[in-house]
DNA sequence: TTATCACCTTAG
DNA sequence: TAAGGTGATA
């Protein structure tokens, strides 16, 4: 794509139904992904949910991320600060590579959704119905802190206030990085801040005036305990990075100790950022989900209310519908309950012979359908088979990996639950250190 | 174990 | 009044 590689884009083969950016950067998981209309001829296409024309970019310690898609490539670069002039090819190289490993393990590439989309789909009615719209949809491995807090701000809120929420984190609590004003339009691009950052007293009514309302005092709050218990920045990601070796169970119990986190919030920690693929937060929405098609009573008259009793009910009810990756299939269905979903454009398939988004217009979930008795139901074990493995990198691009053992730290990930088995992940296994 | 309430703020 | 809840209390 000439277009691409002349902005300085890289790129990966991968099919739009194993990633839909426009889906997945938009629907609650992460916050802090901003979208640019591509500087291209296209202007006749209106931006829409899942078109193809825009770039999304996303500031990180040293470097912002830039990632856009077209039906059969991830398109991938990264802007640096200004540094001295005589850097070499060499740290280039190494940079690329570095920014390549980041974009396979924050989309978890090595996970085939194409093929956890069969599973669900064999198994629910309810996800068949609704897995060529929202084709594309899969779990973020974001970093922790940034999750733990970002969901902080989640409770009682929508995901605009969200999301205005964590950017201002960004602005008045982390200095931007010092980018080259051509690549950036003179736009400021904030870090996540760290947590000596939001640990001050005063941090609390900074907050509360930036419109954090409640929320204001859990962050500082949480911030300040985790900086009493751990010392400094460097422990605390140690410590929340370390909760994705642990079991589930210990891992939550740790989350729930943190002020602001109750189940709920817990919950989408666990799945998002520290490796707990079968975690199903239940929230509102998931909640009429199960009760429109799962079964469940909602309370009585309209007010439903979700007691601990209810809660894990709904999870094991959904745990035993959609297997071992139920979190990610939750992912799916959350996401088509949305309003801002309403509209959502079919991505184009691959093997479809058309070259054209196909619209659709869908009205949020459809009519429920007649589900199997549950003893009839067939376990599911969402498999984690890994076809994008190695063949979604070039050679070039696998031997510049090579070079600096970055496969090599790729493949020896470890992946931590206990659901999975080892036979699922003998590709990613490799070879665990 | 479950049920209420207060809590910040904004969009509909 | 509800929005992707939590913490405190009964």
């Amino acid at each position: 794509m000439s277009l691409f590689s002349s902005a300085g884009f890289r790129s990966l083969p991968l099919p739009i139904g194993q990633l839909s950016l426009a889906a997945v950067l938009n629907c609650g998981q992460s916050f802090r992904w901003s979208c640019h209309p591509l500087a291209c001829a296209d202007s006749k296409s209106q931006a829409s949910p899942n078109d193809t024309s825009n770039e999304y970019r996303l500031c990180l310690q040293d470097r912002v991320i830039c990632v856009a898609q077209n039906n059969k490539e991830l398109l991938y670069r990264a802007i640096f600060p200004q540094t001295p002039i005589c850097e070499g090819s060499s740290a280039q190289a190494l940079r690329d590579g570095e920014t390549l490993s980041f974009i396979r393990d924050y989309f978890q590439l090595d996970q085939d959704l194409l093929k956890l989309y069969e599973v669900w789909g064999e198994n629910d009615a309810t996800f068949r119905n609704l897995k060529d719209r929202f084709s594309g949809l899969r779990m973020l491995r974001q970093d922790p802190w940034e999750t733990l807090v970002s969901f902080i701000c989640s409770a009682n809120n929508n995901i605009s206030r969200i999301t205005k929420m964590v950017q201002n984190l960004g602005i008045h609590f982390s200095e931007p990085l010092a980018l080259p004003s051509s690549q950036t339009n003179n736009q400021k691009y904030h870090p996540f801040p760290p947590p000596s950052a939001l640990a001050p007293t005063s941090v609390a009514d900074k907050l509360r005036e930036l419109g954090f309302g409640y929320r204001a005092k859990f962050i500082q709050k949480t911030a300040e305990m985790l900086m009493e218990e751990h010392g400094s920045d460097a422990e605390i990601f140690k410590w929340l990075n370390s909760l994705r070796s642990r079991p589930t169970d210990e891992a939550r119990a740790e989350l729930l100790k943190l002020m602001g986190v109750g189940r709920k919030v817990a919950d989408c920690i666990l799945l998002m950022s520290l490796d707990k693929p079968e975690v199903v937060p239940v929230d509102t929405h998931v909640f009429q989900i199960a009760v429109k098609y799962y079964g469940f009573k909602g309370g009585s008259g309209s007010k439903l209310t979700m007691t601990p009793k209810l809660y894990d009910d709904i999870t094991a009810k959904l745990v035993s519908i959609w297997g071992s990756y139920s979190g990610w299939a939750q992912t799916v269905l959350f996401t088509a309950d949305l309003k801002a979903f309403a509209n959502y454009n079919l991505p184009v398939a691959p093997s479809a012979d058309q070259d054209t988004p196909v619209k659709r217009t869908i009205s949020m979930l459809p009519t429920p359908s007649p589900s199997p008795s549950p003893k009839k139901r067939k376990r599911t074990s969402a498999t984690a088979s890994s076809a994008l493995e190695v063949t979604s990198i070039t050679t070039q691009e696998s031997e510049l990996l090579e070079d600096y053992g970055i496969q090599r730290r790729l493949r020896s990930r470890k992946v931590t639950s206990s659901v999975i088995t080892s036979s699922n992940l003998s590709l990613s296994s490799g070879s665990p250190t």
